[in-house]
DNA sequence: GAGTATGCTTCCGCTGAGCGAAAGGGTGAG
DNA sequence: CTCACCCTTTCGCTCAGCGGAAGCATACTC
């Protein structure tokens, strides 16, 4: 999941830390020989560490025997300060901008060289895509991706120039292509792409930025079509970024 | 925040469990020694165990040298099964209802004794209220927690309606009282309170009720005023907590 | 400037929490 | 019945973890 130093360490807290990072979002409920195995872990440590674990609320067994990340670590989640003050300031716009087009409404942020989806909203007559909160894509084929790219560091945007990877047959693949309509988002401030992460879906993408005029985040709306009302989409999505960045607390932490 | 078992405890899971337990909603940052402080742990031990918390991206080290909740464990909060079937499976029937009423719109669960917010949605247009997502209110001051209250088992009711605190002028604090209106919930479908948990919000709520017609969260709506359209709100509300009940997969882990 | 307070980091020798092998128990398939 | 799989408990050895103490750094006072 994360950095995972792998290797099953000695200090006890790397043991705890290798239990927990067993679970990702396609193992969201493991047996305890499937966590002793997946952390590297004696099954007698397994079962001594996830029972205090369990005692504490941190994990929860469920009727089946298996195992699920509990409650208690939730709350915990909860308490980081991912975006939080980013997405408790953007949550109105978005669900204005979501009454105004009913499409899914994006709010993402740049992690490392993916896109760190930050919040979602979709409803009913959206376009089904593929992100969710806390999900990460690659930049090179999402709106909100590109945006971010375009304002990134120049490290950070060669290294992503150099893996566009294919996703679907309309991925942009050719960093010369990529880099020149990165050139254009900077001059009119928005991306765009077309199927190119997952078919029938389009997007639109808009940059947030803070007092400072610092880029810190992406707007985006995804839609099955672009070429109709593209400008109208763009303006709502600037109108509600430039909220979004007055709205902004000073300063946020990463 | 859980049930922490306080005391220091002798285990080394146990250590790192209370240094985690010392961030709650009211203390998102801390610095090492804080964090020693409310551990219960020496300075020496708590600045082990938080530097390979750090190293591991559990915690986050700030500019200010304060900790705070890293990504890591955001992540890993996103995958506890906390109704996310659940909500994953409301969150377009909130939009909906978001999209036709521009007021805030609560999903809640019953946590024990209280009311789990388990997803909000605020537009700029609403009311400004207290809860957040992952916040937990007493029942008996809100539309969520009343419907939820009726529903629940004979303990937990008794077990509310002896500990009715005063929050507002208008929060009811009459056993009796609440008893009947209680009643009323079942017979009606649905609850309303008026400025019983702040001020100037009036809220209603409805039960969500799975396949088997089971009680299993609760729908709800702030607004400010209910006297003008309180049927058009129960309405719209009615209908959106059958599309869930209807959408809910067959047997949501708690 | 010295003096004091607060917070973070490193060092080091003692010791008990943690370790895993092994054995025991429960369940289900063949 | 055996076999396979998973979970749980026991028990002696030992090394990871412990905390006192001392070393730094920053900041505020007199």
């Amino acid at each position: 999941m994360a950095g995972n130093t792998a290797q099953a360490g000695t200090t006890v807290t790397s043991r705890v830390l290798a239990i927990l990072d067993a679970f990702d979002p396609n193992h969201r409920q493991l047996s305890l020989s499937e966590l002793a195995r997946r952390s590297g872990l004696s099954l007698t440590t397994t079962h001594r560490v996830v029972a205090e674990l369990a005692a504490w609320g941190a994990l929860t067994r469920q009727a089946g025997g298996k195992y699920v990340v509990g409650r208690w670590l939730w709350d915990l989640g909860l308490l980081a300060p991912v975006q939080s003050g980013l997405r408790e300031t953007a949550s109105p716009f978005l669900h204005d901008l979501y009454g105004a087009t009913l499409a899914t409404v994006h709010l993402a942020v740049r992690d490392g060289t993916e896109v760190l989806y930050v919040d979602r909203l979709a409803g009913h007559a959206s376009v089904p895509v593929v992100s969710q909160v806390g999900s990460r894509l690659p930049m090179h084929a999402t709106g909100v991706g590109k945006v971010l790219l375009a304002y990134a560091p120049e490290p950070v945007r060669l290294a992503v120039l150099s893996q566009l990877t294919r996703i679907t047959a309309h991925t942009i693949t050719q960093p010369g292509l990529l880099s020149r309509q990165l050139g254009r988002v900077l001059r009119e401030g928005f991306a765009q792409t077309s199927e190119e992460m997952s078919l029938g879906a389009c997007s639109v993408a808009v940059p947030i930025r803070d007092r400072t005029g610092a880029v810190v985040a992406a707007l985006g709306i995804v839609v099955p079509d672009l070429r109709r009302d593209r400008p109208r989409l763009v303006s709502a999505l600037q109108v509600a970024a430039q909220g979004i960045g007055r709205s902004l607390p000073e300063a946020a932490s990463s």
